[in-house]
DNA sequence: AAAAGTTTGTACCGATAGGTACAAGATGGG
DNA sequence: CCCATCTTGTACCTATCGGTACAAACTTTT
């Protein structure tokens, strides 16, 4: 009953979508911008995402938030070699930003009031990187406290070096800071553990 | 012949517009919502902005930039007591943000597509910001490189904070990790000079 | 290959976008 | 007090916005 391919689905579209809002924003985003983007007519967009633009959205940010969930947030709730894990997350990062060349589309959507629909998803999406992150350093023997505030601080200044890195035109500047960062939580756990 | 005086000038408009545009983004500011934020009708802000909403943002960016400048730049740059200038620069930038409730204009312009008009002016007050850090670090004692690298933190920490904070829509997320890159400066300085 | 269902382009909708025109109103100099 | 200048609200313009309607084209099932 329910298993009709085409040429196109809903799920195939999604990272195009992303790369549009992440480009434009979601105001900035036209439905001729995201027409392009994936190929696809407004007949076929409102026939997959009947909710319009808001509906996309929320598809992308499912999308997005399953790929960190399955690669960056389970990782390190389920770590067992907490080095490698931060190792592991802050490559993930820095490819999936591209260094800083690719907006961080929950970051963003955070900032605008257009982006006040989103808001639960936008908070709980930091909330757990944060305290996935937390744990990992816990597990390598950090204090509760400060692996909090590491945690904080790491998540932070990955959303940091993005903006430095688009503002500046300039990909090593967020590879310094990553690197810095990494270097920190490394260190926490290697003086405790 | 250029002293004619009206309710309302260019100048005083500025303020409100920047925080329309802050609030809404650069697409997301409409007219109307630019309007209702002066108090001045279309017809006003057509006169005082002849180039409509780029010269709007174009003078809004002046002036925050002057801003900077004054308060932030400057002192650093002719610092005498680096500590003190430190710890300044994280008070009034901590005021100015509103513990990140307030978002950087410059930071969110370069994010999405809409700010590339501006990006030239966004790149010299972030590389401005680092290097008159950075010279201040370096008057304290830090070696260059690392004042370089500390500096470039602390800048992309702040905007960091602001994304977290906005995100999270929690000032006290934005005053721990300022604190925290408030002391990582001063351990520099206090450790060199 | 006909029937049933999906997907797609096109045309269209009202609303609103940014921007212009301009006459009426306010202001200040002489 | 009057005139030149500046300021302002209103009306209006075209383009495009997000969204809808729907018939044609295409898949798939039978």
């Amino acid at each position: 009953m329910s298993s009709k391919r085409a040429l196109t689905d809903r799920e195939s579209a999604l990272p195009a979508l992303a790369e549009a809002f992440r480009e434009h924003g979601f105001e900035g985003a036209t439905l001729a911008a995201l027409s392009k983007a994936t190929g696809l007519g407004k007949g076929s967009l409102y026939n997959f995402f009947p909710g319009g633009k808001e509906e996309m959205m929320e598809a992308v940010l499912e999308n997005v938030d399953g790929w960190f969930v399955n690669t960056i947030f389970l990782p390190l709730e389920h770590v067992v070699d907490p080095a490698a894990a931060i190792t592991a997350m802050f490559d993930d990062v820095t490819a999936y930003f591209r260094s800083g060349r690719r907006v961080c589309i929950v970051g963003s959507l955070g900032l605008n009031s257009a982006g006040e629909a989103f808001s639960v998803r936008v908070k709980e999406y930091f909330v757990r990187w944060i305290s996935a992150l937390a744990h990992c350093l816990e597990v390598g023997g950090a204090p509760p406290a400060l692996a909090l505030d590491l945690s904080e601080e790491a998540v932070s200044g990955i959303q940091g070096a993005i903006v430095l890195a688009r503002a500046l035109g300039d990909d090593t500047s967020f590879q310094r800071i990553v690197r810095r960062l990494q270097s920190t939580l490394l260190d926490a756990i290697s003086r405790s553990g």
